[in-house]
DNA sequence: ACCTCACGCTACAGACCTGTCTGTTGTAAT
DNA sequence: ATTACAACAGACAGGTCTGTAGCGTGAGGT
């Protein structure tokens, strides 16, 4: 009874990671609106019917896409974080090294949230809401590392380190060519240095 | 002979001005994708075989469009650039200033050129081409700055900043609610600073 | 007075889109 | 064996998309 009822979990489970891993491939790859669900059927091999059975609609799918992309970028954050803990600048440091080196993959293509949201006009629109969070998330977290490092207007450097995080996520490889994975950490050291020759002004 | 035929390319200029006004107007607010030519047909008044005379394809269209966001982005900056000729630094700051205040503006939804490239993977459509070209274009500028301010590795810093700023121009009110209009110049300041004590200490 | 031509209007072709519906198959539980 | 259900298969509805074709109109140029 238990392993088949395994079984039964395990098969609906995997046709849903079937269609939702092959719909994340296209949906990054190509963009949510250059990729339509008969192709996500076709190429994940399962019927129509199964896709609408775990996805109400499409712009569900689109959402438990980014929604997915989210919780896999804060769980590689929480590991880095526990590998430093009590240790921020090493923290901060280790954390936009493994981020430069996402963006130095090959096949990467951007931001997945900045990249569908930019798809999406209408701030009403579920994708769009999880790409704002997501961000609001990464400001808060850099907050957080900021306090710990003890720098002066913690949420300022947070803003602005968010900021260079998002121009070097959406630069990277895509529209400029030379890839600035290499540049984020010296970024972030130059601003933590300048916040902390403000504090020892004041 | 001479009035009547301004008049006919003044007439068939507005024609397209008004098709291009309005294709741009829709396309910057809600992408190139969700708006169909039927509407851009419809809202500029014009005839459907009065689009298709002056752009032979959408695609076409959308070209034009950044192309033109292009020009205007140049126009500025060149203007700027006159107004301090010979001061680099004063130069460099006046271009953040309205680069800032552009962010700022109420209706902005992010740098089209970024936009619009976010929409369309393939590597060779002519959109995604004018928005490479309009970042490089970019970095040169900011290079010859760097070189006329006498910084250490110029590029370097063009590459950095150029990063900072296309973070700010596509987080503005977009995915962080605060803009980061006001803090450009501070970034930019600290990265000079930056980039100038390291050619002390070299 | 005639001609040219830009322009508007409308219908249409053909492709693609999302989402629904019907019916079948395989498998597990009872 | 029968019941239940997940999944497959595929047709289809109803809409939207880009781009084309045919026809009328009206204003300049000659």
């Amino acid at each position: 009874m238990k392993p088949t009822l395994n079984k039964q979990l395990g098969d609906a489970a995997s046709v849903r990671d079937r269609i939702l891993n092959t719909a994340s491939a296209l949906f990054y790859q190509e963009g949510t609106r250059a990729i339509g669900v008969d192709l996500i059927v076709e190429r994940s091999g399962v019927a129509k019917t199964s896709l609408y059975r775990y996805f109400r609609t499409k712009d569900d799918l689109i959402e438990a896409f980014l929604l997915r992309e989210d919780e896999d970028f804060w769980r590689q954050w929480d590991m880095v974080s526990a590998a430093h803990a009590g240790r921020p600048e090493r923290e901060l440091e280790a954390q936009l090294e493994w981020i430069g080196n996402r963006i130095a993959r090959v096949g990467y293509r951007g931001c997945p949230q900045i990249n569908i949201a930019a798809e999406y006009a209408n701030e009403s629109h579920p994708a769009r809401k999880v790409a704002v969070a997501h961000k609001a998330e990464l400001r808060r977290r850099l907050g957080v590392l900021a306090r710990a490092m003890d720098l002066p207007e913690p949420d300022l450097f947070a803003l602005q380190l968010g900021i260079v995080i998002d121009g070097a996520l959406m630069s990277g490889r895509a529209l400029h060519e030379e890839g600035p994975a290499q540049f984020l950490n010296t970024l972030a050291r130059t601003l933590s240095a300048a916040a902390r020759s403000l504090r020892k002004v004041s």
